[in-house]
DNA sequence: GCGATTTTTTACCGCTTGGTAAAGATACGA
DNA sequence: TCGTATCTTTACCAAGCGGTAAAAAATCGC
């Protein structure tokens, strides 16, 4: 307990650690993401993640533990794509862009969106305060950014807030919703989903042409 | 026992029959789509019932059973607005009214939507051969009649079964994201959901004028 | 190599879960 | 009103749950 630095918590993770922590966190994300919070136990983490029951609350201090981390760890990436965007680039290129990036994080993230989906489904219980301060901002900033382009014109006129949940349920659906979808598509089903998201905002967005 | 009709389940639910397994279904929808199958319990469902719990299991079989009842006792209204799409109509406006249709459905019946959102998003188990028999079906038709309107150039091309999938996405995202929605959108939601999503397909959906 | 620390395992625990047995209460037809 | 069928309650499991104690094993700094 010969810390050099007082009053903080241990500083370095053995590598050890790091690699335990990333195996469980894996192996939370897979069954989270398929039976949900409460659906997902202990031990199904723990087989997945080839450790014991115990070893793995040697690394975590519960099973909400385990969950908030991989929330909040994951929130970072999931909200990438909206921060890509420029306020100074081309205002119906930009958003299409923000699309294609949605869509590909659909198709190469499913398990995270399905996580998301999971837990905004059942109310956020636990990410409540993340929506509130970290998403909320980022939403309320974007939403100024589309505005303004619509203002000048150089979008057709839309809803700013609703544009985004629109971009969101189009693209989130062919992750959260597969089961579904692997049904009722036919082959290509991304190749398809591309052309169709874009055609759809394309046509929502550009302005009309008044030259 | 004395049936009049041999080799027949018993006909005649009694009153106290039909009332306790409406109360139990009420019960159950609630509990399902906040908790997810695995994440709900019987005693939650039973005391939200006001019964208790094996006076419950006296009216069906087990958890599963009441599940699989509410799912398929439910997919025939919710599936209704899109048996509603008249091949006779005017294309457009039986689209929109379709969409419509299915926005104030997610407003009306949110829990419904959540708890067939919850079961597709952990694969569907208890009820892929009602996707397969039932909704695969309606939807195969309902796409021939779209590439149909699209084919006489009275609709602006699109894929069929993207488009439906984009119509379920964005009405059902306000009833099963709810928790987002109302961190980040203003009031009247509804109305301007309405708006946006009329919009959204309409220029997605309308031929483009070449006279 | 050795003592101290970190990591893992074994053996549990109390609680909740879905479900059952069987007695008791209620409704109902004759 | 009485017997029978329907309905409800009480008292339980066995299994699975999240979590803990503590000893055993592995690792690491020296």
């Amino acid at each position: 307990m010969e810390d050099h630095a007082e009053s903080q918590a241990q500083a370095k993770p053995s590598r050890i650690q790091q690699r335990n922590r990333g195996l469980i966190l894996e192996a939370a994300l897979d069954v989270f993401a398929q039976h949900g919070y409460r659906g997902a136990t202990l031990d199904q983490i723990a087989t997945q993640a080839g450790l014991s029951k115990p070893n793995i609350l040697y690394y975590f201090s519960g099973k909400e533990d385990i969950h908030v981390t991989l929330l909040n760890g994951l929130m970072d990436r999931w909200l990438a794509p909206m921060r890509e965007i420029d306020p100074e680039g081309e205002p119906l290129e930009e958003l299409l862009s923000y699309v294609h990036r949605k869509l590909e994080m659909s198709r190469e993230f499913p398990r995270e969106s399905r996580l998301f989906a999971n837990e905004v489904l059942q109310g956020a219980p636990r990410m409540r305060p993340h929506l509130e301060s970290v998403l909320k901002p980022l939403v309320d900033r974007t939403a100024v950014l589309i505005d303004g382009w619509v203002r000048d014109g150089r979008l057709a006129p839309v809803d700013a807030r609703h544009l985004i949940f629109s971009i969101w349920a189009t693209t989130q659906h062919y992750a959260d919703f597969e089961a579904q979808v692997s049904v009722l598509a036919g082959q290509d089903v991304w190749d398809a989903a591309r052309g169709h998201v874009d055609r759809l905002f394309r046509r929502l967005l550009a302005p009309d042409r008044t030259d």
